[in-house]
RNA sequence: GCCGACGUAGCUCAAUGGUAGAGCAGGGGCCUUUUAAGCCCUUGGUUGUAGGUUCGAGUCCUUCCGUCGGUACCA
């Protein structure tokens, strides 16, 4: 795997790190002691004396004196070490430096001919030997050269990725300070996060193919979570009235620009309150995460969104209308069929209504939402955990989903917490998963015990974190808003 | 899953079916205000893998591995 050249250059590393042990210095020590992060080093230190640290990034050697840049969490500085100014000794050491050690630097601020703030050395500390090459990136004028374009191996190695494309590490100080908007905007309302099972023995509260494991003291199978609504629900049953869940979940399906294998989901339950409630306060949370953000407009994708507007909020029949200009009666499936047929959609006569109505809204609707736009009433076949309309209409439910620029970013629903209507539903799902329908979920007894129990009326909302996270820092590719993508292992 | 593209030195890239090359990095020199530092010299390759066609394969064909893009699935 390793050829020749890397080897000579990892051998040459090791020479010059026996060569420091040597000279008696420890070349992994156990601290240093920093006065300034690099971008701190500004006009205003000029003359001072600092001690700065960093990630070796170029060397530019000049016999008895050098210039060099070093990389820290927030930025480069500039050093120049020189023979006269450090002395024999500590400039010898020096030599053994290379790009991609780490060095502490003890020294005084000043400024070149070429105007450049730089650090001169008085004293150079090694504080981490590095053992194997880091490409060179070179820049000039912002324009990079050399710089790594394999994206396997920004994804194998994403801490290579980081420290040459620094600007990587943006994307998840914006994901954390999301997620820490969302936590505050939560716990300020109230709500209780909890942790619920990762190992559940049957899954449920989504249409996923699960991952199988294997417990072998209790010698029983396992699924990982798809999600954790049946969990959040029991919780409410059992008395909290706002409970929220930041978790892990997993999904046994394709990879693609915005699918992982595992992905952050945000589920959280409110009792007492409906789908309504449920879209004034995802509405509310998402302008409360855009503030905090400092993000008025969205550019995302080559489309520009507001996210100060009020979100739109609008039924499935009446979306259908207005993106195909056919006014159709959603629960007559002849009608829906003629309009599929129409629209050249893929659809057989042997698909459910459900299925047919899903086919015009993913390519002839959802495409077109750009502004947020909550689309409402979804198909009851389809959704087996929210309550059918309370009109009476009961072929749709008080369902929502939030579109924005095409993409799903929530769904949320008024809780179905009639027993019976519950069991009819799971029992439905049960019956498609016996006919091979591999995304339906099994029956959950111990669920189905808990809202027997009684569960208040509820609304719930489950929120994908990864695809927020590629809103706010505009990619369509969900590996740039997981810092560790799933990968197939190398043979 | 399907379709397509790609895989050459540590990195970025060359090479009509005809001797595998360059820049940077690495090594040896010179060089005390450079910044893609510069100048001289220099090491480094089973061209992802295994086969095949051919006098001759980085190049053409097939297998496998991996990645990317699209598509399907993922309401």
């Amino acid at each position: 795997m390793e050829n020749k050249s890397l080897k000579q250059i990892i051998a040459n590393r090791h020479e010059k790190l026996d060569k420091i042990r040597q000279l008696g210095v420890n070349p992994y020590p156990y601290e240093f002691n920093i006065t300034h992060s690099t971008l701190e080093i500004t006009k205003d230190c000029i003359d001072q004396n600092v001690s700065v640290a960093g990630r070796v990034m170029s060397l530019r050697r000049m016999g008895k004196a050098a210039f060099a840049n070093i990389q820290d969490e927030k930025g480069r500085v500039q050093l120049y070490i020189a023979r006269d100014d450090v002395g024999e000794d500590n400039y010898n050491l020096f030599k053994l430096v290379d790009i991609g050690d780490f060095i502490g630097i003890d020294g005084i601020v000043f400024i070149t001919k070429t105007e450049a703030i730089t650090v001169k050395a008085e004293k150079v500390t090694i504080l981490s030997k590095n053992l194997r090459p880091i490409p060179d990136v070179k820049e000039k004028d912002g324009e990079k050269y050399n710089s790594v374009s394999d994206k396997e191996l920004r994804y194998r190695k994403r801490y290579l990725d980081m420290i040459i494309n620094p600007e990587t590490k943006d994307n998840y100080i914006t994901r954390f300070k999301m997620i820490n908007s969302i936590r505050e905007f939560l716990n300020k309302n109230g709500y209780i996060e909890v942790e619920t099972p990762v190992l559940q023995p049957v899954y449920g509260g989504a249409n996923a193919k699960p991952f199988k494991t294997f417990h072998n003291a209790l010698d029983q199978e396992f699924f990982l979570r798809i999600a954790t609504e049946l969990y959040l629900k029991q919780l409410i049953v059992g008395g909290f009235e706002k409970v929220y869940e930041m978790s892990k979940d997993f999904r046994n399906e394709g990879i693609d620009r915005s699918h992982n294998p595992e992905f952050t989901m945000l589920e959280f339950y409110q009792a007492y309150s409906d789908y309504n409630f449920m879209m004034d306060f995802v509405e509310e949370m998402l302008k409360k995460i855009a503030e905090d953000l400092d993000v008025k407009k969205i550019s995302w994708d080559g489309n520009d969104i507001d996210l100060t507007k009020k979100f739109a909020r609008k039924t499935m029949d009446e979306l259908i209308k207005e993106h195909t200009g056919h006014s159709i009666d959603l629960t007559d499936i002849k009608a829906v069929f003629d309009v599929c047929k129409k629209l050249d959609l893929k659809v057989k006569k042997t698909d459910s209504l459900a299925k047919m109505i899903d086919e015009i809204m993913r390519r002839k609707v959802e495409p077109n939402l750009i502004n947020p736009t909550y689309v409402m009433n979804h198909p009851v076949e389809i959704s087996p955990l929210a309550k059918v309309n309370r009109d009476g209409d009961t072929d749709f439910t008080e369902r929502f989903e939030l579109f924005i620029a095409g993409m799903e970013f929530a769904n949320g629903f008024s809780e179905l917490n009639d027993p019976i209507d519950q069991r009819k539903r799971f029992e439905d799902q049960s019956a498609k998963k016996n006919s091979g329908d591999e995304e339906a979920f099994p029956v959950d007894e111990n669920f189905l015990e808990a809202i027997e129990i009684g569960m208040p009326p509820t609304a719930g909302v489950g929120i994908g974190i990864d695809r927020l996270v590629m809103l706010f820092i505009d990619t369509r590719w969900i590996r740039d808003a997981i810092i560790f993508p799933t990968l197939k292992s190398l043979k």
